[in-house]
RNA sequence: CGGGGUGUAGCUCAGCCUGGUAGAGCGCCAGCUUUGGGAGCUGGAAGUCGCGUGUUCGAAUCACGCCGCCCCGACCA
């Protein structure tokens, strides 16, 4: 792609809205545009790593054995008179009459609706366990939306809804989804602390918090150092340890009655970006969704539900990785792998040769955003350092004539010399 | 919803107290120069001063009402 043609508005300054680091930054590299509190659109680059977020979740999900289907994000108030949520959700659920004066409303969430496509369905017990999932766009009309992304109004949530037979098929279901989060998170670059969580409004009693670390994360977590050092995508993870491990959040945090040695404890700010929760039977048991049992009787299913917050989680990963220069991209979610840069657009030599290699990085399959405006160097280091792609590769005046490019990392800021050649083998797949 | 703040050009902000034909920097457009860290010169475009009502000869400025947005708190992925 190149920038000269990318939709990309910059901000050299951070508008006055924007209070935390992850906002002014996506404001400011292009990523989005809000339309109303809480409620923001999506440019390109901000799209990009949100589809790139979302397809990480997506084949975790698939890894785990969940299947993807999209519910309507346009409710009828009467599923959720049926489920007794109607009253209970509050304010936070956006009510509105249809053309029939029907009561709609904007999903919040979608138990209801996961739970009538299954009593509609599913029949027999010879076909759970079941495992759905979806990425949709919700809306909960927060009282307060803040901090950008990360606390928006409408929000895009990958949720899923397990469906089994009995007690122990559903903790089955719920320790799968417990690794498929750890994975997922770790694929991002981020390090997830699991907590156990209070149920909420929407009930249960097995429930757990996923909080990844960042500097400035909204609370502080003390955690077991082995969390750091377990491989979450080991096949024999030992779940159970997992949730016997400490981690707590500073207001359950107590020093002196803490089990983990100092020299164990570890502690950080904690982002949520999950929550998983086992809740019985208590939609299906509500909306009637049950299946014939091996001996023939009725038999209530046992549900659990699972979120992420994709559109949070972009959010999230910048607040884990910028520096006073911008955002640093995990490669895992980099809206490109490389940024590559003419620095001396006006010089043909420098053009022809920039030209080229990013056709042949196209070629061979390089996420590559070619800076080739007319600017100068600096305006181009800036805006590659402002939007945080992995890598630049950097072509000017001087290399040209010795042969060769520059390859700069852009976390670590090291730069090193080597031949267009092995240049496009270094990031050849 | 309670408390606080704010609304003037795309962005950051001055002007408001003390009423008199709307400003700066950055960005944008044109031209020339420049080119290894957010360039220089010249010229230019761009604002219903959030909306409404009122006071006044005259309102960005004063009064009243409304709306948006932001921050703190209670709530949440």
């Amino acid at each position: 792609m190149r920038l000269s043609a990318y939709f990309l508005p910059l901000l050299k300054e951070s508008p006055a809205d924007a209070q935390i680091v992850s906002h002014q930054l996506m404001l400011r590299a292009g990523m989005v545009r809000q339309l109303s509190a809480g409620i923001y659109s999506w440019l390109p680059l901000g799209h990009a790593v949100l589809r790139r977020v979302e397809q990480i979740v997506r084949e975790e999900m698939e890894r785990a054995g969940c299947q993807e289907i999209l519910m309507p994000s346009v409710q009828p108030a009467e599923l959720w008179q049926e489920s007794g949520r109607y009253e209970a959700y509050g304010k936070e659920m956006l009510r509105f009459l249809d053309r029939h004066e029907r009561p709609m409303l904007l999903g919040p969430t979608h138990e209801e609706v996961v739970t009538d496509i299954f009593r509609r369905c599913i029949r027999s017990y010879r076909d759970l366990p079941q495992n759905l999932y979806q990425i949709q766009w919700k809306f909960r009309d927060e009282i307060r939306p803040r901090f950008g992304v990360m606390r928006g109004r409408e929000f895009l949530m990958k949720d899923n809804y397990s469906f089994d037979l009995d007690f122990e098929g559903a903790k089955r279901s719920y320790d799968n989804m417990f690794q498929a989060y750890l994975r997922t998170f770790k694929r991002m670059g981020l390090t997830a602390i699991p907590m156990r969580a209070d149920s909420g409004a929407i009930g249960g009693d097995m429930s757990h918090e996923f909080q990844i670390l960042a500097p400035t994360g909204e609370s502080e977590v003390f955690f077991d150092a082995a969390f750091e050092e377990i491989d979450f995508f080991a096949d024999d993870l030992d779940i159970e340890r997992l949730k016997e491990l400490y981690a707590a959040t500073d207001e359950q945090h107590d020093p002196s009655a803490c089990p983990v040695p100092a020299e164990r404890l570890r502690h950080g700010r904690g982002i949520e970006v999950g929550h998983i929760f086992y809740f019985g039977t208590k939609y299906s048991k509500a909306l009637g969704a049950t299946v014939t049992g091996p001996d023939g009787d009725d038999v209530i299913v046992e549900m659990g539900s699972y979120g992420i917050g994709v559109s949070r989680l972009v959010g999230a990963l910048i607040e884990a990785n910028h520096d006073d220069k911008g955002i640093i991209w995990p490669e895992s979610v980099a809206p490109f792998r490389v940024g590559l840069i003419n620095l001396r657009a006006s010089d043909e030599t420098c053009t022809a040769m920039t030209s080229d290699l990013d056709a042949k990085l196209r070629r061979a399959g390089v996420s590559t955003l070619y800076d080739d405006r007319n600017e100068s160097p600096g305006v181009k280091f800036a805006t590659m350092e402002l939007i945080g792609l992995p890598y630049q590769v950097i072509v000017g005046p001087r290399g040209v004539k010795a042969g060769v490019v520059e390859v700069k990392d852009r976390r670590t800021g090291e730069t090193v010399e080597m031949s267009p050649d092995a240049m496009l083998d270094r990031f050849a797949r």
